[in-house]
RNA sequence: GUGACAACCUGUUCUAUCGUAUCCCGGCAUGUCCGCGGGUAAGGAAAGUCAGGACAACACAGAGCGCCAUACUUCCUAACGGGAAGGUCCUGCGGCUGAACACCGUGGGAACAGCUAGUGCCACAGAAAAUAUACCGUCGCGUCGCAAGGCGCGAUAAGGGUGAAAACGCGGGGUAAGAGCCCACGCCAGGCUGCAGCGAUGCAGCAUGAGGGUAAACCUUAUGGGUUGAAAGACCAAAUAUACCGGGAGUAGUACCGUGCAAGCGGUUACUGUAAGGGUUGCUCGCCCGAUGCCCGGGGGGUAGGUCGUUAGAGGCCGCCAGUGAUGGCGGUCCCAGAUAAAUGAUAGAAGCCGGAGGGCCGGCAACAGGCCCGAAGGAACAGAAUCCUGCUUACAGGGUUGUCACCUAA
RNA sequence: GGCCUCAUAGUUCAACGGAUAGAAUAGAAGUUUCCUAAACUUUAGAUACAGGUUCGAUUCCUGUUGAGGCUA
């Protein structure tokens, strides 16, 4: 179990294909900020399936063609990949779970460094606050 | 050789680590599983969604009107508003010429049927913008005046000025002055005849006829068009209720049965009929359906998961043949993305390409020009499949081929 | 993915194919006031872009660009 987890992968029972529970997140989600992105959680009971899962959005709006959305989304997940070990770890042995909407709100493609560092801080944040909260 | 333009072709490659999707193989704990396992994985435009199809569902007796699209000819194609070849007109350059027209060569463009079917419009300016309503001018007659000339009536579109555009050009006749008013030549248009061509059309001849523009103005003529698009549609699973409220139209006739004195009321089957409404996917006629019900508005409930469609095709590549060409035929060979909150990515390195700071060599007394070699920094466009094809349009770094033009060098 | 609509001053809207593109607001300057508001006077400001038809396009046609809507 603890070796499968250790895997930087991220299939598809990590992302979030349910419409209702995608209206309930931007609806009752929290957020947070950090330069150009924007990360909406959810903390939700605990249902069996992956403690966290992620929704990843580049809107219309900040990247008009589709190859920069694309390689936005595909940044964003690598980052999500390679930074995702602590926060699965936190929710896993509180069993809890997680909702995660990350959005891209700049106006140009941001390079594999920046978001990745991006995310990390973010990861790290939400970790913080999780912790106050069961506290 | 360099630069510009046009057309066509091309649109980096490899290795390692981590990772994604799908197919195959293997494993057992048989599934939203696992594997240092193997194969495959984005373009010339995947884009815009502009044309046309394939495919699918629904609809379809028929007639008329309307609406939309197309518009020189022949051919290609499954089809097209696409393409090829040709014709006509306009136009740039060159040749011919003393110069020009015409002609010839070469390049570019054409929404290229019809204002000789009808109607409308043509601002401002101008006399007048299409049935010539006469401003200046020209001419005739009358009248006033010694005269120059004025005034009135009429004729006149040759000249002036205006305008984007002014009533076909030129010569002659004609006339008071003039006018296609008449004549010859010419421009133009459709018609007939002959020849060439499949045809558009060209050449020649004949007689006829109009003499602004505008159809990307209404329109006319000819031809074509059923509607909606893979969120089409089929199946499986899950869940099911049109409950309730308001408004509207309608619930026919004959026969029979029951009740009743009768009018009437209730019932049922059979026949007739179609009033409301629906269908005929724009309208009308016509046709069809038409009562345990129909239409309009409000309001309510359930599911929003999976499989198929979904990738072997008007397929790609190579060769030969036919054709001026688009393209077609034959043979061989290959299997080449299939996601669905939406896969094809990240990091590191190497090679090739562009770039050219700087350096070296040749030559030279030296400077400058020229040639060859090495080569750092930096750079690499437009852009991401969404059912699939055929075209069109638009975007595009760098490289290659061909053509035209300009400049330089050599002869 | 598919199907539509629209684009005019900073904003909201007008304008048969025909003078210098109009109106209301917002802006600027001035008058008035002790100052501000209101009022009055004046003023600058626009047809999304590129072609074509036409004597002449905001208007007609074609192609780009941008914005908005509908669609199980």
């Amino acid at each position: 179990m603890l070796t499968a987890v250790k895997k930087n992968t991220f299939r598809k029972p990590e992302k979030i294909c349910n419409q209702n529970q995608i209206d309930r997140l931007f609806k009752e989600g929290k957020s947070l900020k950090s330069g150009q992105f924007r990360l909406l959680f959810l903390e939700t009971e605990f249902s069996g399936n992956p403690a966290v899962q992620l929704l990843i959005a580049v809107p219309k709006k900040s990247l008009r063609h589709a190859v920069d959305r694309n390689r936005m989304k595909r940044l964003i997940r690598e980052a999500y990949r390679h930074s995702k070990h602590k926060i699965l770890e936190v929710y896993s042995t509180d069993k809890n779970h997680c909702d995660i909407a990350v959005v891209f709100n700049g106006k140009e493609c941001v390079s594999q460094a920046d978001t990745l560092t991006a995310i990390n801080e973010l990861m790290a944040r939400l970790i913080r606050t999780h912790e106050k909260n069961s506290d």
